[in-house]
DNA sequence: ATTACTAGGTTCCGAGTAA
DNA sequence: TTTACTCGGAACCTAGTAA
């Protein structure tokens, strides 16, 4: 029966913040999402009946909080989910242009020697960049094996860390994303290495897709 | 309009494996999802209309596959559920008993110079077990930064690898989650590890609840 | 055995309105 | 201003049944 309710529960939470309260009222609840100041009144009664929210009504509004046990639902929602994406093995990316950066970090021997040391091959001196889905990226690398590169200086500037987890490429190649720590882009982007010149020798394009295990 | 059925569509995903078909009957999915045979007709009916899955119909049943776009959905849903709980800064744990183990591995010269050398404190010999929520757990530590302490061998036996996430303890103790690589429990229960013997030093006993950031 | 249409009952939503 | 009740209509579910 609360199964039904969960998605409302669930912009709730969003709201508060999970922990926290919510300080609002039930016309601009209605307002933010999309349905009249009655249904909003009404599930809220039946949230608080079915024992997930608390709520005090004040001549001003309502105050909303999260009970454990509401906590503990939406916990379970994302318990199920995690289990079904959890078992990606392989993620997908479609190659795409970096502008040179990978190439230059590439050539610091700084880096170079670490990357030699901790995946057991000299990387070639640039990236290949792949387009992701964001939420994907973050599964896999979560299963992935997470090995640490340190920062250095040189004399003309300072370079930063980054994650490193060894993949396989298109099920040939042993190669490595790296995640740099000051990241510009989110994860919707990420960058490859590997011992060879990927774009040759696995005859990749932008725009072409690539499997990564 | 789909934000209804994505319960509905949750539990395909789960029968069917995310990628890889599910072959059922509406008759059975109906016992097993405790509605009507007619409603997972209909369901399935309008879930196909909204392009979140594909079927088949034969005469012994129904063949179903979600569509990139039934997966985005659920991805989406899951996202939105992480960035909810990924939020988690803090880990609450109960206090409970080891079995002696923990002294153990602890009193090895090949884990503690690697501990101090990592974590900068020469750890106590023994280990503070906490009962944790499994899915918490997990979002804590992932949050966490992972260090790795290998395995190495004595002349009587072989010592596994572990991972070691730096954390606070009751906010005064810095210390650190340890999960053995070969761990028999899953993180249900959790092993701190801290410069002082926990127990005596923040008076806990068993059932004792215990914070972690 | 299937899936799925029709019909009727139940649940759910929202406009009006009281407090 | 609030929240929340009443009530008519829409949406939804299931038993019966056709294909």
């Amino acid at each position: 029966m609360a199964d039904k309710d969960i998605s409302f529960l669930l912009a709730l939470a969003q709201k508060a913040d999970l922990h926290g309260t919510l300080a609002s009222s039930t016309v601009q609840l209605a307002e933010e999402l999309g349905v009249s100041q009655q249904t909003v009144s009404r599930k809220l009664q039946d949230l608080f009946d079915a024992g997930t929210i608390d709520k005090s009504i004040t001549p001003n509004g309502v105050t909303i909080t999260l009970t454990e046990k509401g906590k503990a639902q939406l916990r379970a929602l994302y318990g199920e989910l995690q289990q079904l994406f959890g078992k990606q093995l392989v993620l997908h990316g479609i190659v795409k242009d970096g502008f040179g950066e990978g190439k230059f970090y590439m050539s610091q021997e700084g880096y170079i020697k670490q990357f030699a040391g901790l995946l057991g091959f000299t990387p070639y001196h640039g990236t290949l960049n792949l387009a992701v889905d964001k939420y994907a990226a973050a599964l896999f690398l979560s299963t992935k094996k997470q090995s640490y590169i340190s920062g250095f200086q040189t004399k003309e500037r300072t370079f930063g860390g980054l994650k490193c987890y060894p993949i396989l490429i298109a099920k040939k190649t042993a190669g490595a994303v790296v995640v740099p720590d000051r990241t510009a882009h989110t994860l919707d982007t990420i960058e490859l290495i590997a011992p060879i010149y990927l774009r040759d020798q696995l005859k990749l394009e932008n725009g072409k897709e690539v499997v990564l295990s």
